[in-house]
DNA sequence: CAGTTTATCCAAAGCGCTTTGATGATGTTA
DNA sequence: TAACATCATCAAAGCGCTTTGGATAAACTG
């Protein structure tokens, strides 16, 4: 009886798989769905690609015929033909030292990604070491796997551009690299400006021994967010002290761990500019635990990269923050490279995203 | 005399690009290599894919002029001809509702990276919102886009399951889909478990009055923590309170909104177990605004993945956790889909990963 | 009605690669 | 020396698509 049953089981489960045989599995090629519509392969082609030289009733029922026979072009094929890959490189860097990743990534990625399914692009994806960039990006380069790159995390005087100006593949940095002779496409926050911003904004509370913690510097904006800094203090005649400015990698971590360290000197600041709300979390952790009030007896800035995991209420934000969302940087780094694959003659562009500074709970006058 | 200089510059930079050009720019197919050399493609294309058939002396010319002459092969092409793209899709769902990106993703993406680069794979990323999966997954499964398929983000009895099995492509879960009554390759935690032995761990250290604050329960993950935290209550035949459990997204913010509730009640919960090491410091931060002492006065336990920016010290850290790499998860996973590529009459495999209870600082017994 | 467009459709070439089935060249055996 | 493996190489077919350069029929012109 349950041996009945079983096979019965075996018997419906086999219905049910060749049913989704025919309406799913069954994959269908250019050739076949041309010769069961007894028409051309040009002309099939042409009508789901929308040329006009084909009639609209043809169109549709080609068109239908794809549907339902589950027609899809392969992508390889299409791509040999037409010589662009509708593909986009995202190089990552991952150094070995210290193998973190960067947070950021995600959010700017699904904003590049936003842009991408929208123009029928995908994405393809390669994490590598500081070593071996070069071979990768030739790899991708070589006309096929990508159409352009993006290009994440540039480093002071990179060596990626003039290996990808020299390749021809259109390119987009999401950053900048400082001392670059070469010209080429970027997207970046007004690092310097917003945290020059930041700091008028504490040095107008009345703070005087401002902390700087910064992330790590061998990263360009890092570079970029000290100078700010410190061309606030220049433009007030204030001397900055440099024992107050550290960098260290961007986590809650560091980010306590050097804020404990400054609190605990005799003679410790009043407010401190973290580079990142990560890193701010474990300021704050520090100045609570040390029993002072954040806002209070320290005021904390950070920059607010909008991570869609770490949303600060829109009213009264926790945190005074310099705030750029990464993940509309990507939308807008995404269309730029668009923009450079559909006419690569056009002249490298540059896209200047200024940040707000919003105020929150986190900053206050200077204790006196 | 400047003059002179700058005409000198550009000759030199003229003669530099030159270079780059032949060195780097100049892209050769198999058929330029091969005449080049004065073999036929079909010798070349042996020599570099490591054929027998053909002398030592000629593979070691062929690799030296594919080096010099910078061959690489096209993937598309490659892909047409073998039926193999070489490549593997990860597709992470966006829901439009709250269009949070999971934290979680770039570090499972940088572990399999690591996986894929080995062997000579790319990673293909797409991007989809919660409506139009079927059509994305059958488009990436047209054979030809990529070789397998990593789903992230598996909800209860996920349509994409029974999709995927019916196009017969390989593919591996990233967590499980509840009452699926297909058979699937799975990588998991054992959420259950772990949240099983968090919760007695806390009842052994005399907590009664123990708080769930869970991730969003559509997610599988975050039933089966919820349904591990009951069974060690049904296990010590203890009540729990329903009224501390919530399930909400897994920020700083809610962690902290759902903590500042809990504890502003006549009755609050002694110990709150947080479905991520984010929303913990939610919890934590509010706790102390409280005035309360983390580990001490409330007890907390958060579940670790150990993504890379929030990092804790080894020796003592400051949470107690539950604690597993999902940048292994991603290695672990990656490793399993090549496997199932490489071997497609192969069963589905399920990997279940034990995640370990680490002790901090933030549990200690139960006031009284 | 011949001549010229115009509207539809098609055959075949080609994108860059792998792979099958042959072809010489070389060495081995009877 | 004929017969036969063995080794190293090659020509050509084919993967699935786009696109060029017609071809055919219908419509329009004068």
């Amino acid at each position: 009886m349950s041996e009945l049953r079983s096979i019965f089981r075996i018997i419906f489960r086999e219905l049910k798989e060749t049913t989704n045989f025919d309406s799913a599995l069954k994959k269908v090629n250019l050739k076949q769905l041309s010769e069961s519509l007894g028409l051309s392969q040009t002309t099939v082609s042409r009508a789901l690609n929308g040329y006009p030289e084909v009639k609209e009733a043809t169109r549709q029922k080609v068109q239908d015929a794809a549907r339902r026979m589950n027609y899809a072009p392969n992508p390889g094929a299409r791509g040999l033909a037409t010589g662009r890959s509708m593909a986009i490189g995202h190089v990552i860097p991952v150094s070995k030292q210290h193998e973190m990743v960067n947070p950021i990534f995600g959010d700017f990625v699904a904003g590049a990604s936003q842009t991408y399914s929208g123009r029928g692009y995908d994405m393809v994806l390669t994490h590598v070491d500081d070593g071996d960039e070069e071979s990768v990006y030739r790899m991708l380069a070589s006309k096929g796997r990508v159409d352009g790159i993006i290009v994440h995390g540039p480093r002071n005087d990179d060596a990626r551009i003039p290996l990808l100006n020299s390749l021809r593949i259109p390119f987009v940095v999401h950053g900048r690299s400082s001392q670059s002779d070469q010209d080429y496409s970027w997207v970046d926050v007004n690092n310097q400006r917003s945290f020059r911003r930041a700091t008028e904004f504490l040095l107008d509370l009345g703070h005087r021994r401002i902390a700087l913690i910064n992330g790590l510097e061998d990263m360009d904006f890092a570079r970029r967010r000290r100078a700010g800094f410190l061309s606030a203090f220049e433009g007030r005649a204030v001397q900055p002290d440099p024992s107050l400015m550290c960098s260290a990698e961007m986590t809650e971590y560091y980010g306590h761990q050097e804020t404990v360290k400054m609190l605990q000197t005799d003679n410790p600041p009043t407010a401190i500019l973290a580079s990142s709300l990560i890193s701010g979390l474990g300021v704050r952790r520090a100045i609570e635990e040390i029993g002072m009030t954040v806002g209070q007896d320290v005021s904390v800035i950070v920059h607010d990269d909008m991570l869609s995991y770490l949303t600060e209420p829109k009213e009264v934000p926790l945190f005074t923050a310099t705030r750029s969302s990464v993940r509309v940087a990507g939308q807008i780094s995404a269309d730029l490279l668009m923009k450079l694959v559909d006419n690569p003659t056009c002249e490298p562009e540059h896209i200047l995203l200024e940040a707000e500074l919003v105020v929150g709970r986190s900053t206050g006058p200077a204790p006196r």
